[in-house]
DNA sequence: GTCTATACTTCGATAGAC
DNA sequence: GTCTATCGAAGTATAGAC
């Protein structure tokens, strides 16, 4: 049973997701994540040293989350082409869980990583990973034609990230009357990349 | 014949650009332009007024010259498929001479057009608009299947500059001896792009 | 573990001479 | 148009009492 401690910890990096998501590391204020988690912001730095310290917890923490759900998914006892449907809808339903991974995923990755140590890193490369071996499985059993399996799944991947990021500028440009993008659903987004890659993937008759 | 007036403002914005690009709005600092740009931080604000003056004039140059090239491959008389072809490597060597780009673009995403005002928004959406247009000729003309032309704009378009954005992380982590990625080819990743959205896109026989 | 008060630094922006 | 000098705000971090 989950000891109900660290409540205060926990406070700081659920107001931290928000704050870096919103802002990206430079431009997060440690004031206001400290006043959106009702913690005294010595608290803050009590438990995590400084603000480069909390936003590595927090990161390795998401990345770690995302690897593990994409190595159960790479574990189940089903098709190839099974599994990069659930992948796909694996990480959109990761994101509406915790809805400021993709912008924090976006901001590190324009970063290069600037922010990062190893461990984190390493947490961020079992992404790439656990989806690499779907697809080379998909492959060595003929169901997928040859592909690169990282770019596999940047294929994959980047247009859910990317779609989900964009849900608050596509907002603020139907607000414009140019094009509007409100209407659009998500599932039905989900559904389409699920499409879209089955063809890509699949190996020719 | 371009005048060769404006040096100052347009060295100011190629360093902007930069800066911009490796450290987004909040943590670019107007001192590393101005000395990158080498001209007197005191010129910078003559110019351009603020940071934010700044900032916003570069997205709109940027977005603007995107779209553009994005309608002159709309414009032209070739297979919808073929014009699909050549957005994605339009982007792709877009990128190859604005190597900011990409970052630039991921930022601004995630951060949800924080900094944008109405012109550069507007610029903004000319790119899915430019893309949606091609694609929904394609469907028109039954060589592609029914598909969403926003969701096709984000399909095509995110691997690409999420992929291209990405190389410096991915060297990052490259450097962990976890997973290589050094090896891969930007050429071959676009090539990948254009097969897998053929694939994707076109209409059931 | 928790809080108040504050030290120290960095940064955007401008005044004013030339 | 260009430069020097500097102001004032904002921000990270910590010292030290409880």
């Amino acid at each position: 049973m989950a000891r109900p401690a660290r409540v205060s910890p926990d406070r700081i990096l659920a107001a931290a997701a928000v704050e870096f998501a919103e802002r990206g590391f430079a431009g997060a204020r440690v004031d206001r994540i400290a006043r959106r988690a009702r913690v005294n912001k010595a608290m803050l730095y009590y438990h995590f040293k400084s603000k480069q310290g909390l936003y590595r917890t927090l990161l390795r923490q998401i990345f770690t989350l995302a690897a593990d759900r994409l190595r159960e998914i790479a574990a189940l006892d089903v098709s190839p082409t099974e599994k990069v449907d659930r992948t796909i809808a694996g990480m959109a339903a990761l994101v509406s869980e915790y809805s400021y991974f993709p912008a924090i995923m976006m901001r590190e990755v324009a970063e290069g990583g600037a922010h990062l140590d190893r461990a984190t890193l390493t947490a961020l490369a079992n992404l790439p990973r656990a989806v690499g071996a779907i697809v080379q499985d998909g492959i060595a059993t003929g169901v997928f034609r040859p592909i690169n399996p990282v770019f596999a799944y940047f294929t994959m991947l980047a247009p859910i990230v990317f779609y989900l990021a964009g849900a608050p500028i596509r907002n603020e440009i139907s607000d414009l009357h140019v094009i509007d993008m409100r209407a659009l659903s998500t599932d039905d987004f989900v559904a389409h990349v699920q499409e879209a890659t089955r063809r890509a993937f699949a190996a020719d008759l």
